[in-house]
DNA sequence: TCGTTTGAACTTGTATGATAACCTGACACG
DNA sequence: CGTGTCAGGTTATCATACAAGTTCAAACGA
């Protein structure tokens, strides 16, 4: 067996995220209320003994996590709002959290597939169905169709027509669905198992033709339990 | 009238921070293909007529939300893995969006109440019901039941189990329901609004309790909906 | 007395140069 | 051919200086 595990080492944290996690715990456990004014950067850099270039970098990460707000000559302060940014580091690696994860993504997006049939226009609809067909063509084809897959996913979120389902959903299919899309390769190409997905996926298709939100919900989430289930069967085989 | 729009006059952007949106654009334009090598900081630096601690600190934010990746002594990269983490930031101030985000806010929790229901242990229900229990007095009291409602939505989150429904959840509930909150407080304590409001909580605390996911799922959804029915209510009343 | 102005002191933002830590590639050496 | 060494380039960090903005109180004038 080669040894596939050949990933680079985990490297130090660097100076400036080091102090930003530090930070970032401070105000947390309410060390610096909401609103308070933070020590100067000269002091911070005296207590945590470096320099004002990394404090400032440090200060610079909680800014744009909208966690602190600094003004010229006045100084930097805790936002009084509290964070007004939500950051997921989506962790694939981590065999924990990742069922977690896909429930989450099965959530969101069997929602989206439910809007989506409510709302979309023909215009949105033609649209998926032209997927709909590319994957198809794909599949016979003989190629891996994860192209096409990706755009019928994309097309049913933009239907949706609400930002926030597109930018999150858009951000989930590109983490996991790599993973999914994997595992469908490695498993079977051969044994009618992407005639069954490509089954699923017309009949989210057809449900939102018909504009029937339960049917394109229910479709979806079948859809997408299907193929973390298909990922978990790959999974448990390659490390017994 | 008092003038309550004193907010800080919006002020223009900070260079670092106009320096990392162009470099975002040019990366995500394709103009740095991903896993290609940055220029130096040195001739950013130069390019851009900026000092190299302004691109240091624009870097160090396209670092953090994974878009770019830095090795001392080789250089910068554009992740070829593409952005790992997702940044939402809700902009509870425009209008336009916040109907989106509500939209995005109710499919959430009314999964996680499915899911609460779901897998909730003992315990947790007793937690939940011990939330119910606290609005319910805080009601009784006259008091605005805040804090206990916002317990009472966390509990539930908590009991999904699912790391992700439970930060996320909590991120949307602290930016969303502050403004709902407000809302029912200014437009009618006494017409037993409350009473109304508490109903639909004891109908998603049942449905948890009997383990029901359906009817969880249900609740929640109408819950969140009737809210943001009342929050539109009194918005349309605030600006004529 | 009251309001205004002025200026010193402080804070963050930016620029600059120097040094340390680190990587790469070429070259000499065995 | 393999290996060690070294020069050059790059990022990481530090130190310092100055620019820009804020605060506050004292000085000033009516």
């Amino acid at each position: 067996m080669a040894v596939s595990e050949a990933r680079p080492i985990k490297r130090p944290e660097a100076l400036p995220t080091e102090v930003a996690r530090l930070l970032r715990a401070a105000i947390e456990q309410g060390q610096f209320r909401p609103g308070e004014q933070l020590p100067t950067q000269q002091a911070l850099g005296d207590t945590y003994g470096v320099s004002r270039s990394v404090i400032r970098e440090a200060v610079s990460l909680l800014k744009s996590d909208g966690l602190v707000i600094s003004q010229q000559g006045r100084g930097q302060f805790v936002n009084p709002e509290g964070s007004s940014v939500f950051r997921l580091d989506a962790d694939i690696e981590d065999a924990n959290s990742l069922p977690s994860l896909i429930e989450f993504l099965v959530s969101v997006e069997s929602q989206a597939a439910g809007h989506a049939a409510r709302r979309r226009t023909t215009a949105q609809l033609a649209e998926i169905t032209q997927c709909l067909d590319a994957l198809s063509a794909a599949i016979a084809n003989q190629s891996d169709g994860i192209a096409e897959d990706l755009q019928f996913h994309r097309a049913i979120l933009a239907a949706t027509q609400n930002e926030y389902f597109i930018g999150f959903g858009d951000f989930l299919e590109a983490r996991v669905r790599g993973l999914i899309r994997t595992a469908r390769m490695n498993t079977a190409r051969q044994d009618g198992l992407v005639y069954q997905v490509q089954q699923e996926h017309e009949a989210i298709h057809a449900a939102i033709a018909a504009q029937d939100a339960e049917a394109a919900q229910h479709a979806a989430q079948q859809h997408l339990q299907n193929a973390a289930a298909r990922l978990r069967g790959y999974r448990a085989n390659q490390t017994p």
